[in-house]
DNA sequence: ATTAGCACTATTCATTAATGAGTGCTAATA
DNA sequence: TATTAGCACTCATTAATGAATAGTGCTAAT
C-alpha cells in the first residue's frame, strides 16, 4: 500500500509543505466551483478550471487524500465531490481578507436612512430588508439589547386610576413602553417627582446598572424613612423591571426557497421549525455581540440541530458607546462567503453609522 | 344535439328544479372531494362518496353541463374535473352559515391573552401565531388604524435641545411615538402647558378629527394672538402628523410550502412577491373593515394578480367603540373553507373580546 | 331520464437499455 | 519519485417502451 502525503493537515511532518500547499488550493479551487455551480465537481472539470496545469489523474490523488481527510464527500461513487463542513471552514478561514464591496452595495446601503429622528426599529428594519435583497437569503437582526443600553430619559405617565405608562428612552434612542398597574392612586404630580428623582439618579446609567442600584437603595437605609423616595424607588423598580425576552426581524426567509440547495424537502421543514422558535438564531445573533468582526457559523458547528444544513454570518451593530446589537444572514452551506461576508460587514458598518448618528451622545 | 337541463344557471328556465338541485348537490360533493384529496375527481369516484344514488354516467352528464357553465375544468381529456374559482364561489355563497368551532380550537383560543397591560401588538402577534398554527396557512394581521383610533392622552417629553418625544395612547391601548424636531429650545414647563391644552381639547376625538380640528384651529383668528396656544396648535400639529402606513405582521408563511398546492414553483414565485411588497395583502385587509363578517377573496376575484391562485379569508377585529384593523388568512383556493371561515371568524372574535378588555373604556 | 356498455385517450408506473460523468488502479513516463 | 495516460468499472440520469389504470363521450337499451 501506498503512503501518500495528506497535504494540510500534517504540515511539516513530512516536510512537503509544497505538495501541502497545492492541496490547499486544489481544495479552494473544489469548494469556489461547488459554491458557483452546487454540483458536485469532478477531476476533469477541475484540472480545466484550475489555475496551474494538472492532469485529471493526479487531481484524483489529491482528491482521494482530501476525502480520507474529510474535507470532501462522495454522494455515491462514480459522482464527483462535494466539500464538507470542514472543507467550508477551512476555504473561509484561508480567505484573504478583504475582498472590495462592489459598488453598486454600496450604493445600495448608503441610505439606511438620512432621515433625522427614523425609530431605531425602522432603521433595523429598513437595513435587514436591504440585506435580504442583497443577498437574496434569510436576514435577521436583534433589537438592541436593553440590559447594556443606558437611559437617556424615563417617564411616568398617569393613564387612568389603576395604570401608569413607563416611557424608557435610551441613549441609542431607542423608546420602550410599557404600562404598569399599582394599588394606589398616585397623583400626577407625585409621578412628576418621582419621574425627576429618577431621570436624576440614573441617567446615563445601563440599565442593568440601574436595576441593580436600584436594588441596592431598597436593601440601604438612607431610603427607608423618606416616604417619596421610598415610593420612588419601588415604583422604579417596577418600571426599570422590563424583562424583554429581546425580539428579532426577519426577512426573507422566502428566499430560501428558490434557492437550489433547498429544494430537497428535508431541509427545508427544519429551516421552517428553526424559524418557528426563534431562541436557537437568537442565541447565535448574542453570542455574536460579544466578539468584534464577523462571526461565521457552517453547518455542523450550529449547535441547533435545525440548522446544521445551514450557515449563518453575523456580525454586531453598534453606536458609539456600546455594541446594541447584530445582524446577520440565514443560508446554505454553500454560499457564496467572500461576498456574503463583505456584504454583512458592511451591512453592519452603515447600520452603526446610522445609528449613531441618530444617537444621544 | 340533445339538449341538457344547464342546472344552477338557468334555474325555472326549464321548470326542472329539481335537476337544477342535484347539479348542485354534485357541484358541492365535487369541490369537498377536491378540498379533502387534492385530486382531480371522476365521476366512478364521486357517485360512491355522494349522498344519493346515482350512476357514473348520469355524473358524467351533470359534470360535462358544470364544466360547460364554467364551474369544472379538466386538466387533460382523460382526467377527472377540477372546480374552478367560479365553483369555490358557489360553493362558499351555498354554505351553511355556521359550522361549529371544535372545542379543540376554542381551547387554544381562549387565552389570546389574560395578562393585563400587554402591548396591543403583543396580542395581535401572538392571535396571528395562534391562526397559522390552526389554519396550517400564511396569516396577517393589520395594526389599529390609527386614524379611527380615539385619543386617551397625548405627552410631549423634551429630550434634547431640538428633539421632542411625541407620545400617544389611544383608547385602545395603542402607544405610539414618534421624535419631532423643533427650532426653539421650548422649556420643559413651557412643553406640560402644551401638554395639558392638548389633552383637554383633543382627548376621546378620533386622530382624523384632531388633525382637521387642529388645521381648523390654525385657519381661525381664535388662538392666533394668543402665544401659547399658538405653539401649541403647531407643535401639536407636528406631532398628530404620524404619517404611519399601516403595519402588517406575517406569520406562517412558510406553512404555504407545506401544502401540495403550492409544490409548483411558479405559484410559490408569485406568493414570495406578494409577501415582498405587502401593499396587496394590506389592501384587501383594510377593504374588510368596512363591512361586518367575514370577508373571502378566491382566486381570480383578488385584484393583484400574484394572488390569483390564493383565496383570503379576513375578518374585522374592534374594540367596544371602533372597528380597528383586521386578521385573516392566506393559503390555497382548494382550501377547506368551512374550517378556515368558521376559525377565522372566531379568531377575530376573541380577538376583538380581548382587545376590547384591555381598552380604556 | 337513467344507465350499461364500449371505444377511446392520456397519465402513471415499472422495466430496460443506452449514455456519460466520474472514480480507482496500474503501468508507463519525465 | 511524482506525474500522467489508459482502462475497467460504477452508478445516476435519460429515453423509450409497454402494461395498467382512471377517466371520458357516445350510443343503445331500459
Amino acid at each position: 500500500m501506498k503512503i501518500r502525503v495528506k497535504g494540510i493537515e500534517n504540515q511539516g511532518a513530512s516536510g512537503k509543505t509544497n505538495s501541502n500547499e497545492r492541496s490547499m488550493e486544489v481544495l479552494q479551487s473544489i469548494v469556489e466551483n461547488y459554491i458557483k455551480n452546487s454540483e458536485p465537481v469532478g477531476s476533469r472539470t477541475l484540472s480545466k478550471t484550475i489555475g496551474f496545469k494538472l492532469s485529471p489523474a493526479t487531481i484524483r490523488n489529491i482528491m482521494s487524500d482530501l476525502a480520507e481527510s474529510g474535507y470532501l464527500i462522495q454522494t455515491h461513487t462514480s459522482a464527483g465531490r462535494v466539500p464538507t463542513d470542514k472543507a467550508y471552514r477551512f476555504y473561509v478561514d484561508s480567505l484573504s481578507k478583504k475582498p472590495a464591496i462592489p459598488e453598486q452595495i454600496k450604493q445600495k446601503l448608503s441610505p439606511v436612512s438620512n432621515v433625522q429622528g427614523t425609530p431605531v426599529e425602522d432603521i433595523l428594519s429598513k437595513a435587514v430588508h436591504l440585506l435580504a435583497e442583497l443577498t437574496k437569503f434569510a436576514c435577521v437582526v436583534s433589537t438592541p439589547k436593553q440590559s447594556v443600553s443606558r437611559l437617556q430619559r424615563i417617564e411616568l405617565i398617569k393613564i387612568s386610576e389603576d395604570r401608569i405608562l413607563v416611557i424608557l428612552v435610551t441613549k441609542a434612542g431607542v423608546v420602550r413602553d410599557k404600562i404598569i398597574f399599582v394599588k394606589e392612586n398616585h397623583s400626577q404630580e407625585f409621578l412628576s417627582s418621582v419621574t425627576s428623582f429618577l431621570n436624576e439618579e440614573f441617567k446615563n446609567h445601563s440599565m442593568q446598572e440601574i436595576r441593580e442600584g436600584i436594588h441596592q437603595s431598597i436593601v440601604s437605609d438612607r431610603h427607608r424613612y423618606h416616604d417619596l423616595l421610598a415610593h420612588a424607588v419601588r415604583l422604579g423598580k417596577k418600571a426599570f423591571e422590563l424583562n424583554q425576552p429581546g425580539e428579532m426581524f426577519i426577512e426573507g426567509q422566502m428566499n430560501l426557497l428558490l434557492d437550489s440547495h433547498f429544494h430537497e424537502q428535508s431541509s427545508v421543514k427544519s429551516l421552517i421549525d428553526a424559524f418557528e422558535q426563534k431562541t436557537a438564531i437568537m442565541k447565535i445573533l448574542d453570542e455574536s455581540m460579544k466578539n468584534k468582526g464577523v462571526h461565521i457559523h457552517i453547518g455542523i458547528e450550529n449547535d441547533y440541530e435545525h440548522l446544521h444544513k445551514c450557515s449563518l454570518i453575523t456580525a454586531s451593530y453598534r453606536n458609539k458607546q456600546n455594541v446594541l446589537g447584530s445582524i446577520g444572514v440565514v443560508g446554505p452551506t454553500s454560499m457564496d462567503y467572500k461576498r456574503i461576508i463583505s456584504t454583512v460587514e458592511y451591512t453592519a458598518k452603515m447600520l452603526s453609522k446610522t445609528i449613531s448618528e441618530q444617537s444621544y451622545d
